[in-house]
DNA sequence: CGGGCAATTGAAATACATCAAGGCGTGTGG
DNA sequence: CCACACGCCTTGATGTATTTCAATTGCCCG
């Protein structure tokens, strides 16, 4: 029943994701937040230790790479979490310009406004292959007024999401493009050590080019040129999709924080 | 006691807020959500009929334009709700650069993150002449655990306030100037007619070229040129600070909006 | 081997910023 | 009452960051 072995689906592209093994929610390898994880310490009972027992019937899922994980209508009622690899919260507009809102990291929810009310016209979708869980909103919104913990966790995380949020939107308003990427590049940085997830400098770095010039009002193009002078510069270094800060203090500079 | 005809006061630029007399809350003329009327129906005892009693000793205050209502550190613990007149939540960066993240309207407060988190970097500012009042932090949060409608109507806003927010981020990082300044104009009109503060399609128009400038992450010449383009066109026309819209489908068609 | 996505690069176009000057209205001080 | 300064808006000339267009390469995978 267990599939612990799973091979990567490669390029298979399976239209509906698929439901895999249950395995605890350790391997998110989250330390620092952890949506699945607070869910389930609120959910525990006092005895046992483990920290997600899939308590409210979420069925791990997956999903390959570039496929949508879930559009968040009204109609949508699954709140998805990320167990494994990167997605992104976009908004979509006519003519084919896209904006990518947050990127989803192991550990992330969507958004915690979403508990509370629709979110018309944003997807969620799959940079990588993803693993994720989906939970009921009406679940979650019960355990919200039952658990005092659990209220003021998900309070917490709201507020720093709408800090990162307020920062992008400055980023966008009044930010040139260096300093768009060298502050993106940090503070997904800093989200993954939070998570335990950098080696020292260095990273996993699974973004297209197009993704990052979603996520900072760019283009494609521009996005490449600007990469490009930073590794000139040795302000990073992107090899096969691993991205090291090669000078932490020059690329805090570029990115206008002192 | 009761200073009832306050003159203006022009130009004298008090360096404090000036306590004024206590008024009911229907001057603020707001019909639809109203943060005080709010709080105050959340405190009524059931007999009563009067919307905002001042319930939590929130003191009606006059701050003159363009003075800075006060700043959402982590000391402060006051919650500004604005009466009379427009202010502006900012934050503030080196270099003089400036972002405003809202515009607030009589019956709005700053945010509803800042109930439960605060907001660093972020200033109010009068526009205009401004009356609010202020709520304490700690109060509010006593009384959203109390009375489930007024957490129901917080969240409610909370959620609004987050599409607003999602919808600057889409203009600052994906459309044109054009486009943006056509938006700004036509969410403006749509708050202020649910405030019932739209005659027909014209409206007070207190801001400055600067303010949208900041507000649309443009220069205040720029602005200066596209709101020349568009009563050239005529989209809008504006005199002695008041705006209408003259032709509100192709403004629509120029803001993208079908 | 071929096809599609991704990245790079250069040349040209453009949207917007910057700089600078002038006008207009309004409060202020002589 | 006038002169003046100051904030605000406008307008034109110039500069520049970023986009758009186009061609090329590499790569992964079938």
């Amino acid at each position: 029943m267990n599939k612990l072995v799973e091979k990567k689906p490669a390029h298979t592209h399976p239209a509906r994701p698929t439901a895999t093994s249950e395995r605890s929610c350790t391997v998110c390898a989250v330390e620092e937040f952890n949506f699945c994880a607070a869910v389930g310490v609120a959910l525990k009972t006092g005895t046992g230790d483990v920290p997600c027992l899939l308590p409210l019937g979420a069925v791990a899922q997956k999903i390959s790479a570039r496929r949508i994980i879930c559009h968040l209508n009204e109609r949508s009622e699954s709140v998805p979490v990320i167990c494994q690899g990167w997605a992104a919260l976009t908004i979509a507009l006519p003519g084919g310009r896209r904006q990518i809102l947050s990127f989803l990291l192991p550990g992330d929810t969507v958004s915690m406004a979403y508990l509370f009310g629709p979110m018309p016209g944003r997807i969620v979708d799959a940079i990588t292959d993803v693993t994720f869980r989906s939970f009921k909103r009406y679940d979650l919104q019960t355990l919200l007024f039952k658990d005092a913990d659990f209220f003021e966790t998900v309070m917490k995380a709201w507020v720093e999401e709408e800090e990162r949020s307020v920062q992008l939107t400055v980023d966008l308003g009044r930010r040139t493009a260096d300093e768009r990427l060298a502050r993106l590049i940090l503070t997904l940085a800093g989200r993954l050590t939070k998570r335990g997830m950098m080696r020292d400098l260095s990273m996993e770095f699974p973004l297209r080019q197009h993704h990052i010039a979603d996520a900072t009002g760019l283009t494609p193009v521009h996005v490449s040129k600007v990469i490009g002078e930073f590794q000139r510069a040795d302000l990073i270094e992107i090899n096969n999709r691993s991205l090291t800060i090669v000078d932490l203090v020059a690329l805090r500079r570029v990115g206008g924080i002192y």
